[in-house]
DNA sequence: CCGACTTTGTGCATGTGTTCACAAGGGCGT
DNA sequence: ACGCCCTTGTGAACACATGCACAAAGTCGG
């Protein structure tokens, strides 16, 4: 195989809807290795994901030319391989923010550490919190934010707070050096260009979901389209001035 | 995943991406009026959403015409119409599956009650846990989720099971009538058309922060890409018939 | 009543993502 | 060795999303 045939550099250009599907890709494979599968098919892998098949050998076509034809791909392999564009073969230390329910779930959660992530540290600013200990790790001040981030060469941070220590949190972590955040609480954080930000969001997932229901509810309403513009209320101050 | 028609034909079809982005516009635009801001820019209100402003106006025109030129969007009048179109001005029980560490955290999250949203039940398999309270929920066991699902007229599943439960509640779901599910457990869930399904998982989540994180780290390291096409492994069997 | 000013709503160009369909490539039976 | 059959990898068409730039439409001061 030739040393980089689609992408030039290094692993520069995979598309981001690609990286965001190679998790997916990546825990289906375990999947099938636990199973003892050692070779599966693009249409196979997909189905499993939940994906095309067509979308699945296009994702993978970025990574390299890593399939035999007529017989697929190997198992192994392409976990070795995925892992790798991932940046899961070294180990990302993790330091999460807020120790209330959010937070112990978090730190509980058995998958986090399984691979590549772990908790290096768990903060919160409740006093009566600092001292605890949760899955294993002492939950320690918030105050030491800076300290933990630089001691532990830590570069991803996840927030757990309320709504309202959010961005607080976050300009203290990204001050002291984090550049990847995943935030939990409901609030749009605002970062200098550089820091990586994705977010959970419950109630927001749930509000797409009513969106979606309500439709096939309405639909499901023959005739009158109450979908139409609200005439419950009129455009407000529209007749304000008049006459 | 979920069957999502491309294009809504007959009735007017607003945009997944604008969709996705209406609950933050909504957010967004209670955090104004509660700091007593009746009107509106779409400039102001992007900045504070963290999106382009063109971007705004074409997301809200997908509603309808709610603002006044030269003036703005009024708060309080977008708020309904926003919330109306998400279908926010009616309740959703919820049910909640698993009461884990997750699945308490979740019954505690305030925002999930605060709009339009409400804990209608929440069960467990385990024993146990069956019986105790749980903020202000008594936890029932999972085995009457076909019960609870039909008394409460429940549409909205939100699973937060062991990945190895979560396929088996899925189906007993939506075989109750839930016809969207939020899934929390690390699987792909298989469902039958006309079941919407979002899935929020941590794990993915990292794994793509650690990709971008990665790609800044390897860019930092010049000349040699060690990023290249790893030679640690051969590709498996490629070489295994030869002369 | 009018004209200057502000901000919305949108046509259009550009960019990104998805899907189809098929040629290229490789294994395997004979 | 050879040809059949299978599956990958990808070109090309299509669908969706984004952002610019500006005309339309409203407000407000005089």
């Amino acid at each position: 195989m030739s040393r980089r045939p689609a992408s030039p550099s290094g692993s520069q250009g995979i598309p981001e809807a690609t990286v965001a599907r190679l998790p997916v890709y990546l825990r289906t494979l375990y999947a099938l290795a636990d199973r003892g599968i050692a070779t599966v098919s693009s249409e196979d892998l997909a189905a499993a994901a939940g994906v095309n098949s067509a979308k699945l050998r296009k994702d993978l076509s970025h990574l390299g030319s890593y399939g035999t034809r007529g017989v697929g791909y190997d198992v192994e392999y392409l976990v070795y391989q995925v892992s790798r564009e991932l940046g899961l073969t070294q180990d990302w230390p993790v330091v999460i923010v807020g120790a209330g329910n959010l937070g112990r779930a978090l730190a509980n959660y058995g998958g986090f550490a399984s691979r590549g992530f772990r908790v290096a540290a768990l903060l919160d600013s409740e006093p009566t919190a600092v001292g605890t200990t949760i899955a294993g790790h002492e939950v320690r001040s918030a105050d030491s934010i800076e300290q933990v981030v630089a001691s532990q060469g830590i570069s991803i941070g996840v927030i757990a707070t309320p709504a309202s220590a959010a961005q607080d949190v976050c300009d203290r972590l990204v001050t002291a050096g984090v550049t990847s955040i995943l935030n939990f609480a409901p609030v749009v954080l605002n970062v200098p260009a550089g820091v990586d930000v994705r977010k959970v969001d419950l109630s927001i997932e749930l509000q797409i979901l009513a969106f979606h229901a309500q439709r096939r509810a309405v639909i499901r309403v023959p005739g009158n389209g109450v979908s139409g513009p609200g005439q419950r209320w009129g455009k407000p101050e529209a007749q304000a001035v008049g006459t």
